[in-house]
DNA sequence: CGAGGAGTTGAAGCAGGTCAAGCGCTGTGG
DNA sequence: CCACAGCGCTTGACCTGCTTCAACTCCTCG
């Protein structure tokens, strides 16, 4: 099993961002020593913030303004709607997560983005996410290794949809869930938020409103999850993990 | 429908790289104006060929010498292997496409990637491809490009998967495929290349085989399709587009 | 106090899985 | 040159995991 964990005091203690930092600078931070210039970059990146309220969509598929948002507080979901109203939700994002990280100018978005929760992003300028690649490269390191994990995430969905019972995609989800939000320490414990309704993680999951209901009350039963309003606790990670065969070195840290 | 024509005559007939350029050279200069240096860096980064054999891994899940592949000849697969022996194939990538364009430095390959037929392919330091942002602004943006679209290739295999019944996701893929073998000019007329078994295109589609040589024949006696080996005839791409909701612009061209 | 969203449970039907058998190639070795 | 093994494909029969439809409970909010 793949450690998460934040720092390594000893070691890092004085090269971390300040706590006051934003999400995605303490990710980052985590993972590689930024300069204090790639920092002051990155927290000037984010100072065009905007507000969504829960269940708003920020980005409709076939939108061709391009922007792309950095995720400070909230969650949101990419999705695709089907034309009799059912949906696919692509993946959830969580504060630190960049959406539109690689986008065609002059093409239009191919999934449509909304806040699951009260939302503050930021909204940048893509061209400013290409100068970084010019100008700051450990921050292109770090903006790699963003896009590598969202392939990474993305290519777990797939598996699960593709291959895994009801039961094992969910607890493939959780688990995807639990390690993303391990690393921009916001689990408390074994609790993990899930501020989602049983729709949305039908709509995620590829299954009936029904069955994940279903499927949930089955891992309850199991003694694997204890379940309560926007908080899942995971009673036995390990049993989860081989019960859906999540690989959790797909999240894992890197370092330069 | 969006026009996949890989030329507008009058304009670019100057501006198009020679016809002996690679692949991806082509691809790319069908999308956007590089400069002769950019074309010239881009040919060289393919000098160190590689040839595998069909059916033969070249990347395997949890491997962590990390390598970006540039595809010239053949068709890859990305996939992922369960513990009794089930797949889930994630993409198909056919020539100009590239495997590990983002990659985590001393992290593991997140997938395994096969050989469908003999393949010919440029291996490259992924360490070049960060220079090439730095170094080749149009070069890059054209990357983003790729980028941008294998995230829009996942998503649709993710929403194929969760929410298109068998034969949908069936004529799905085979219209991503046909889209984008027009963009490399690889089409003969309706005529799709199509060199997998019926197994690998259940491993795509998450169906069982016989289930997957059920749907195909439901196409086939719906007149939306003509099969002989190694070749699908789209006979009805509209109703094909309907009967799946496929939406062509998330493969569309961009320009600069 | 009533309406509407979120969750839960039961019953019935069906899309797709599994098991099994057979066909037609192609390649290989006696 | 033939035999036979093996792979890819096809079809039939049966089974099951999931969907759909429907009803009911809670909780929240106006």
């Amino acid at each position: 099993m793949t450690s998460i964990s934040n720092s390594d005091a000893a070691l890092s203690i004085d090269l971390q961002p300040p706590a006051e930092s934003s999400p995605l600078v303490r990710k980052l931070g985590s993972l590689c020593l930024m300069t204090a210039d790639e920092i002051e970059f990155l927290e000037g990146l984010q100072n065009n913030t905007v507000v969504i309220e829960a269940g708003a969509d920020f980005v409709a598929e076939g939108d061709t303004r391009s922007t792309t948002f950095i995720l400070i507080e909230g969650w949101a979901i990419r999705y695709t709607a089907l034309s009799d109203g059912r949906r696919q939700i692509l993946s959830f994002a969580v504060p630190g997560d960049i959406l539109g990280l690689h986008i065609n100018f002059n093409a239009q978005a191919t999934y449509s983005a909304a806040a699951m929760n009260k939302l503050k992003l930021a909204a940048v300028d893509p061209r400013r996410i290409l100068e970084i690649y010019q100008k700051y490269p450990i921050l292109a390191s770090g903006l790699s290794w963003c896009t590598a994990r969202e392939f990474a995430i993305l290519g777990d969905q797939a598996v699960r949809l593709g291959r895994l019972p009801a039961r094992a995609r969910l607890a493939h989800l959780l688990l995807e869930l639990w390690y993303r939000l391990e690393l921009i320490g916001k689990n408390e414990g074994r609790w993990l938020e899930m501020p989602m309704t049983q729709l949305d993680l039908a709509d995620t999951l590829g299954l009936s409103l029904v069955h994940t209901n279903r499927s949930l009350a089955g891992l309850r039963r199991s003694g694997l999850i204890e379940v309560k309003k926007d908080y899942i606790k995971l009673l036995d990670i390990e049993a989860l993990t081989e019960l859906s065969e999540f690989n959790p070195d797909h999240l894992a840290e890197f370092s330069i």
